[in-house]
This record gives C-alpha cells, sequence and structure tokens, in this order.
RNA sequence: GCGCCCGUAGCUCAGCAGGAUAGAGCACCAGAUUCCUAAUCUGGGGGCCGCAGGUUCGAAUCCUGCCGGGCGCACCA
C-alpha cells in the first residue's frame, strides 16, 4: 500500500501543527477533521493548498493568516517543499520541487496498476446489494445502469481494502413470481400440443418462457395439464425462478458482473427470519397494531380502514408508520425487506442497497427500519439511480413492457459491446437521468468519451511499442529530473490525483467520479501528444534525444497505467490498440 | 395534498463532505494541418449557479420559504 504525495505531505501539514500545538499555539484538542490538503484549483497558485489555518484559526483565538505565518515555517521545513506562500482569506499554498513529483512517478511505476490501491477500507465489511431485478425474464436496459454503477461501487471498495459482499435479492415470493408460474403452465400446456392462442392480459408473453416449458413437458408429461393450481403452483414457480435466475446471470455475466451472494426471500420466509425481525422489533417497542390515516389526496377507490401490524417508522425519519403484515396477516414486502436488511446487517458494518429511482418513495422506511433494528450501528446507504432514456441517432426509442417490446440488456451488449457500456453508464451521476444513444456510443470521434479514453490508452501503448522497435525505452527514475517540462509536469501531476480520486469516489459511494477523471488525464495527455503537430521538438520519440524520449515514455507509460487501472477497476478492459 | 430527486453557458453536464477570478464537451466564431495512430488541433466569445431570505471570515455547495420540472404516494413488488 503505497502513500501517495497527498498522504505524504497531509502527514507534514499534521506535523506542523503538531509543533505549534507543543509551542501552545493551537490548543490540543483543536479538531483537525476539516483541515484538507488539495491541488488548487488554479494551478498557479501552487501544488498543494492547506485550509488549516482558516479552519483552526477559531480554536486557536487567532486570525488565519497570522496562524498561517506560524505555520509557514514550520512547513518550510519539509522535504522538496520550495516555497510556501499565505494567499488569499489564509490559505497555505505549497511549491514543490520537481523532484517530489518523480518521486510520486516512481511510486506509480512500482505499483503499477495497485497505484491508487488503498488499506483505508480494511476491517470494515460492506455488504452492496445491486441488480436483484425480479426474476421474470431477461434484463433490459432498466437494470443495466444499476447493475454497472453497484458493480463498479463494488470495485472500488475492494480497492481501497473494505471486504465487499456483491449480493443480489432475489424477490421470489411475491405475487409476481406466482404470475411467472402461470405464465410457464401455459408454456408447458403449448409445449404439449396445445393452442394456446393469445397470452392472456396479465401473464408475461415472452417467448422466453418456452424453453422452461418444454422442459416441464418433458419431465412430467400431461401430469399438471388438467390439475388445480395448487398442485403445480410451488413447483412450477422453483422451475421458472431457477430459469429466470440462470437467465439473468447470464445476462450479468455478459457485463462482467458475478456477485457473490444470492439470497432467497422465500429462503427468508421459510426460515423464519421475518418473524424474527418482527419480534426483534416488537421487544424494543416498535410495533403495534393499529390504523393508518387515510392518504391525504386522492383516495384510492378501494381504501377502507383496517387494522394491520404496524412499525412506527415514524420515530425513525419516515413520514408515517408503515405495515409489516397486510389485512389477512401475511407479511408485506417491506416486512420480508426489513428482515432482509437485519440479515445482511449481521455479518456486515455498512449496506449500501443501489435501487431504481421508481423505488425513491421506499428509503426512508427501510433506513428507519435498519436503523431500528441495528439501533443505528449499521449504516445504510442507498443510491438511487435514475432513467436511461434510449436513442437511436437522435430518436428515442419506444419502449412498452406490456407487449413486451423492451430493449434487453444483451441485445445492447452485443451492438455495442460490453466496455461501451459500462462506460456509458457511468459517464453521469447516479441520480441524474442519462441519455444513451447508440448512434454515439458506437461513433469513433472524440465526442464519444468511451472512445477518447480507450483511444490515449491504445495511443500510448502505440508509442512504447514504436519506441521499442527504434531501440528506446522507458528512463530509470534517476534520469528524470530536468527532461520534463512544464506540460508534461502539469500531465504527471493530474495522474497523481488518482489515489485522491479513488478515494472520494469510494467514499461518497460516486463510482461516475473515477469516470469524469479519466476523460480529463485523457484530454490532458493528448494536448501533451499534440503539441509534437506543431513542433517537432515536443514529439514524444525523437530519434535525435534519447535522454528526453526516454522521460517522455517513462511519463506517457505510467499515465497509461494510470488510465489502464481507472478502467480496471470500472469493468473496462483497457485497449492496447484501436 | 404529502414525500424524495433535480434546477449551473444556447444544449448536455462536472464542481472534490463551504474556500481563492464558477469548469468541460457540443454548438458558434477565427485560425492551423505531407502528422510519434489527424478515427483532427489551437485560440475566442458566452453565466445575478431558478428566486428571496438566513448561517459563516467565506455559500453553486448548508438551512428556510417560494417558483419550475421529474418520480413515488395505504396492506402492490
Amino acid at each position: 500500500m503505497t502513500q501517495s504525495i497527498f498522504d505524504l505531505y497531509a502527514a507534514e501539514v499534521n506535523r506542523a501543527i503538531d509543533a505549534l500545538v507543543d509551542a501552545g499555539t493551537i490548543p490540543e484538542d483543536a479538531g483537525r477533521r476539516a483541515v484538507t490538503l488539495e491541488p488548487p484549483r488554479d494551478s498557479s497558485h501552487g501544488d498543494l493548498s492547506t485550509n488549516a489555518a482558516m479552519v483552526l484559526a477559531k480554536p486557536a483565538r487567532s486570525n488565519p493568516r497570522a496562524l498561517a505565518e506560524a505555520l509557514k515555517p514550520e512547513l518550510e521545513k519539509s522535504a522538496h517543499v520550495t516555497a510556501v506562500e499565505i494567499a488569499g482569506p489564509g490559505f497555505i499554498n505549497l511549491r514543490l520541487a520537481d523532484a517530489a513529483w518523480i518521486a510520486e512517478l516512481a511510486r506509480m511505476e512500482e505499483a503499477g496498476r495497485a497505484y491508487g490501491k488503498a488499506s483505508f477500507g480494511s476491517g470494515t465489511r460492506v455488504n452492496i446489494e445491486y441488480v436483484s431485478a425480479n426474476p421474470t425474464g431477461p434484463m433490459h436496459m432498466g437494470h443495466c445502469r444499476g447493475a454497472v454503477v453497484g458493480d463498479a461501487l463494488a470495485s472500488l471498495l475492494a480497492f481501497t481494502g473494505h471486504e465487499v459482499t456483491k449480493e443480489y435479492y432475489v424477490n421470489d415470493a411475491g405475487g409476481q413470481v406466482d404470475t411467472l408460474a402461470r405464465s410457464v403452465h401455459l408454456r408447458y400446456r403449448e409445449a404439449l400440443g396445445e393452442i394456446i392462442g393469445d397470452i392472456p392480459e396479465g401473464l408475461y408473453p415472452g417467448d422466453y418462457l418456452k424453453p422452461i416449458g418444454h422442459v416441464l413437458a418433458e419431465e412430467f408429461g400431461d401430469r399438471f395439464r388438467d390439475a388445480s393450481e395448487e398442485d403445480w403452483l410451488v413447483l412450477f414457480r422453483q422451475r421458472a425462478v431457477a430459469a429466470m435466475l440462470e437467465l439473468i446471470k447470464a445476462d450479468l455475466a455478459f457485463l462482467g458482473i458475478h456477485h457473490d451472494l444470492f439470497s432467497s426471500e422465500w429462503d427468508l420466509h421459510q426460515a423464519g427470519a421475518v418473524e424474527r425481525a418482527e419480534q426483534t422489533l416488537r421487544s424494543k417497542g416498535h410495533v403495534y397494531e393499529g390504523m393508518l390515516e387515510p392518504p391525504k389526496g386522492e383516495l384510492p377507490d378501494d381504501w377502507e380502514p383496517v387494522e394491520l401490524t404496524l412499525f412506527r417508522a415514524s420515530q425513525f425519519g419516515d413520514d408515517v408508520d408503515r405495515p409489516l403484515k397486510k389485512s389477512d396477516g401475511s407479511w408485506t414486502y417491506f416486512g420480508a425487506d426489513a428482515a432482509y436488511h437485519l440479515q445482511k446487517a449481521e455479518t456486515a458494518d455498512v449496506l449500501i442497497d443501489i435501487w431504481g429511482a421508481d423505488h425513491a418513495g421506499t428509503v426512508k422506511r427501510i433506513k428507519a427500519a435498519v436503523e431500528a433494528l441495528t439501533e443505528g450501528k449499521v449504516p445504510l446507504d442507498i443510491v438511487i439511480i435514475q432513467m436511461v432514456r434510449l436513442f437511436r441517432a437522435g430518436e428515442p426509442v419506444k419502449m412498452s413492457k406490456r407487449s413486451g417490446n423492451f430493449v434487453t440488456l444483451a441485445e445492447v451488449v452485443e451492438e455495442v459491446g460490453k466496455d461501451a457500456v459500462r462506460f456509458m453508464m457511468l459517464t453521469r451521476r447516479a441520480d441524474a437521468p442519462l441519455d444513451f444513444d447508440f448512434a454515439k456510443v458506437k461513433e469513433q470521434s472524440k465526442d464519444n468519451p468511451v472512445f477518447y479514453v480507450q483511444y490515449a490508452h491504445a495511443r500510448i501503448q502505440s508509442l512504447l511499442r514504436k519506441a521499442g522497435e527504434g531501440g528506446m525505452a522507458p528512463a530509470e527514475i534517476g534520469a528524470l529530473e530536468g527532461q520534463l517540462d512544464e506540460t508534461e509536469m502539469a500531465l504527471l501531476k493530474l495522474a497523481a490525483q488518482f489515489p485522491r480520486i479513488v478515494r472520494l469516489a469510494a467514499e461518497a459511494h460516486e463510482p461516475h467520479r473515477v469516470v469524469f477523471f479519466l476523460e480529463s488525464l485523457a484530454a490532458a495527455f493528448h494536448a501533451n501528444y499534440n503539441r509534437g503537430n506543431d513542433d517537432p521538438a515536443l514529439r514524444v520519440i525523437r530519434p535525435d534525444a534519447a535522454d528526453v524520449t526516454g522521460a517522455r515514455l517513462a511519463l506517457c507509460r505510467a499515465v497509461g497505467t494510470v488510465i489502464a487501472s481507472g478502467l480496471t477497476l470500472m469493468g473496462v478492459e483497457p485497449a492496447a490498440d484501436m
């Protein structure tokens, strides 16, 4: 686990603060959590910037600029610090000698793909649940984005040392899987030779149920053809769910996604886990039998007051209390889901759910349940995924679930490729809607971010190959100093931010930050490369100047490694050539 | 009616657990191009960060209210 340059100088800032604490200038108990060390937005302000003086001025009963003056001599003692400047309201800006950045380049080379890997998550068990599509058919594009975001986030968390469990919740206990079983029974009769005609309203019409119908017909003959539903429903449901799960797993594998654990809602009920969860809540006084107020606004026509078993969700931040049981005594989806979260919380320190925006309305209740069940000990973060709108050359793709005319995930992956799909899904914040245009994603141009980043990586590989053919190679670290100009140093400094970005993205549960970073790194690389078009002396490979070429190759190789590493974290394979 | 999310350049969006003159791409305008992969490049204009208050040394960022858009609203999953 290498310390990045930001970690090293954050430690230096801390050391400087310690010195002032020893001198009595700053009280010992002054909180340092708000102290940051970042690259300033404007690079003319220096290499690193800290707000320490501004944050600590109040506890030190001083003013920011005076405190900055006191910190300055301490910071000047740090290695490779060439200037300490106090600016604006009290920022302390550090300038570092190139040697400090060359040392960071050495760490990049040494770490390779492991550059940016961190250990701050070690000892923390994270359970991340994503996809969890109902097992009633193949995956469609509506599921895709959450699958990719969840998977990329899981990788980020693992990369930063967390102990990650990737989980899929199989909703195999509700009405939808009964509908699935009935739909399959129809296909079973069809396989036995019956003419079934149009699929009745309310059943699943898709052809994907035909194979399972055939399998059942072969196995059971006409045994269940005219039997009453209770004879076959459970059996058919089990078989159908298992078959659908295989379909879904194959789709996910197509996207490069593999869960560690598939948890069944049905099993949860069978094991009595829901009763146990209810008992737990009841023992803490959070359950009562009561009536809910009618919903405000338009009243559903079938509304009538009934007594239900309710969880006091409103005491944990929800708007109203929520039923654990229906009026017929069976569990609600929420009741089972609460039990499911308790089950997850028993083997995890942090829970993450990735949900579609259509479930945003149920966030509060499940957070309330987790807080009540774990007594606030296990935090739950729910990442909401907004809609993906599909376009073909600017025209929206019409989808209608009823007719079964939805765009499947497999179709899209087949058309544009796994890597492009994954990358595109991460080019926006999760909670902002995303437009996905097939034409754009396949376009081989700078307008296409997937292409742009991949091209940077491929171009670097090409440079290294080409140089190798000419007998040139990246220079040793010791030979680098003084060989890189300001633009190249800026590229190095940008690449050096990767560990920070990884950390921020992992902590905020926002994998898209890595993608934005990769785009800017690719842009900086391309711009640097393009300078060679105007001035041949600035080309990476200069047959007449081995020292400069070696240094530039070393820089390019490091940038390439960072891009490859970032892409890999996102589940995208870096292209060696294009 | 209530809740959640969103409102940043003409368009699509970033903005790092409040920080220094608010950024990128597209589009637009003006130039460049026998090139290490030109499946282009360089430069430029363009913004009361929805509105109004509040907290703070400091707010696009936090709080409140309003306006506008999306989604969801008894025991469905």
